[in-house]
RNA sequence: GGUCCGUUCGUCUAGCUGGCCCAGGACGCUAGGUUUUCAUCCUAGAAAUCAGGGGUUCGAAUCCCCUACGGACUACCA
């Protein structure tokens, strides 16, 4: 029989989440909804130490504005709840409990301190210390201690942790759905602390629990999470919940741009690009990381963007929307190799998307930018102006820089310009278009183009010498859409005074 | 150190069941065209001895082995 699929997406909220976690709920999120599933978001608190206030929220708010939904979940509750670690504390216990019965867990009383004075022993003599089926006959835990001892130093109140005890000798296998069979000997494995001495389990044993328990049908994860993954294999057979064992899906890991490693924190603002969603401010040092949304991406593109840093669809297709991801989607052409984030190729994306705006939307966005300014402009007549300019930006925050000529007349000219085309002879041609635009009665682009190209042609003058100096002039550089759809827009008084002044000032 | 995972143009990648691949697409880059200019757009081009070496085979980027390199993990963190 089918499963239903349920997926969960399981972040700490030990700060924010970065763009490889934001991706994680993405493939997550994807996977439900392809297979017709629910998407849970569960918080993984089990480390008090490490709590950072406003990251659940953090972590709510910028899934929520990348369009990335959740079925059940601390925010929005479900028929598993509660779904915040914290809040189901008391339920691990017994579950740990049991394992101690069924000889699969053991008390260890060792000192965090004793255990960090034989690491550095072993250390000093090149050897690595592990906690596991050759050493733990020579520590403080249940295994070797006298059940009479192991009681008195219980009845004691002595801090100790429960350990599981990973068998000598078996082949675990895991059967990643990304990289395919996978082989580990319990031997080398360790006895991983399942729970802490301050009554809380750790996140091996509380996410074994939940997944079960919340009836998780497919563990989708990083595959930081892969060398772990045997131990928790282990732990359903131990609970003898293999055969509602979910399926694993190890993701590749975001890899920073310049050289190799992990992405992280650092190297978003270090290199021009964010590593977050959303901005975020550390609530201890203050200091503010740069976010996606703050920077001037649209969700709509991060998403995109996110989609194909790892996969693709097998087709030429790029842009993909949430509902066509949706579809196209599949867990088979995830790579298996680590993906660099590509910075042009964000803009690139960006750019796609910006282009598909109308003028009316762009307007709208770009409104509250000029009114900081002091500018005041008919929203139709700002409309018109951003799709004039819309194909020459990949951000909307680079509007005003392809559009001030339309509000302010220019101070200054290129001076490249200036020295490429203004000619002697220039300050009068541009003297008789100002009285060719004083005699055009209806000012439109259309008569006032023709009049002056007539102009041109009838003194033999070439197209290019006259347009640009005209250009600069009006605009203060070489650049810029259409010349007289500029005139038009900015009117007849305000090109006549602009091209006086400039004759005037460039003479100069 | 140990365990595990990975390795195709600068980057993201196609290539999965071997021949259609002297390796295709996209971003970026270069050149040309369009444009009064820039951007867009169009066309063309440079760019991977498929990490290296051995096999298997008539034939390998594709299968096998070894080596190298990279990464992740190795906490009473997730």
């Amino acid at each position: 029989m089918e499963r239903k699929v349920r997926v969960r997406f399981a972040p700490s909220p030990t700060g924010p989440l970065h763009i490889g976690g934001v991706r994680t709920a993405l493939y997550n999120y994807l996977f439900a909804r392809q297979m017709g599933g629910s998407m849970i978001l569960r918080i993984e608190d089990t480390d008090q130490g490490r709590f950072v206030p406003g990251a659940e929220e953090y972590i709510i708010e910028s899934l929520a504005w990348l369009g990335i939904q959740f079925d059940e979940g601390v925010h929005v509750g479900g028929p598993y709840a509660p779904y915040r670690q914290s809040d189901r504390k008391p339920l691990y216990r017994q579950y740990a409990d049991q394992l101690i019965k069924d000889g699969w867990a053991y008390y260890a009383f060792d000192t965090p301190e004793s255990l960090e004075e034989i690491r550095k022993q072993h250390e000093a003599e090149k050897k690595a210390f592990q906690y596991d089926v050759t050493s733990r006959n020579g520590l403080q835990n249940s295994l070797t201690l006298s059940k009479e001892g192991v009681n008195q130093l219980l009845e004691e109140n002595h801090p100790y942790v429960i350990r599981f005890k990973m068998p000598e000798d078996e082949d675990i296998v895991i059967n990643d759905l990304i990289r395919g069979r996978v082989v580990v000997h319990s031997k080398l494995l360790d006895d991983k602390v399942l729970f802490k001495s301050d009554g809380m389990p750790t996140y091996h044993l509380a996410n074994i629990v939940d997944d079960h328990l919340m009836e998780i049908s497919h563990v989708i994860r990083g595959e930081e999470w892969l060398p772990s993954a045997p131990l928790h294999v282990m732990l359903y057979k131990a609970f003898g919940w293999e055969a509602t064992m979910p399926e694993f899906a190890h993701l590749p890991l975001l890899l920073k741009p310049d050289g190799n490693g992990k992405l992280s924190k650092r190297d978003g603002d270090r290199l021009g690009f964010p590593v977050f969603p959303t901005q975020w401010q550390d609530p201890k040092t203050g200091e503010i990381s740069s976010g996606y949304r703050e920077s001037g991406y649209f969700p709509e593109a991060v998403i995109n963007i996110l989609a194909f840093l790892g996969w693709n669809p097998g087709t030429t297709q790029e842009m993909f929307s949430m509902d066509e991801l949706i579809q196209a989607f599949s867990l088979e052409r995830i790579s298996k190799s680590g993906a660099k984030f590509d910075l042009e190729k964000a803009k690139w994306f960006n750019q796609q998307y910006l282009r598909q705006l109308s003028g009316d939307v762009l307007a709208n966005l770009f409104m509250p930018v000029l009114s900081e300014k002091g500018i005041k402009v008919e929203i139709a007549k700002l409309a018109i102006i951003c799709d004039l300019v819309k194909e020459r930006l990949s951000f909307v925050k680079e509007l005003w820089d392809q559009t001030s000529f339309f509000f302010l007349t220019p101070e200054m000219y290129d001076e490249q310009v200036i020295k490429k085309r203004w000619k002697e002879d220039t300050s009068s041609h541009l003297l008789k278009i100002v009285q060719i635009l004083d005699t055009v009665q209806v000012f439109e682009t259309i008569t006032a183009h023709d009049k002056v190209v007539a102009y041109i042609q009838d003194n033999g003058l070439n197209m290019g010498q006259i347009m640009n100096c005209l250009r600069l002039v009006i605009v203060g550089a070489g650049t810029g859409p259409d010349l007289f759809t500029i005139i038009s827009i900015i009117g007849k008084d305000e090109s006549i005074k602009r091209i006086t002044k400039g004759i005037n000032e460039i003479n100069l």
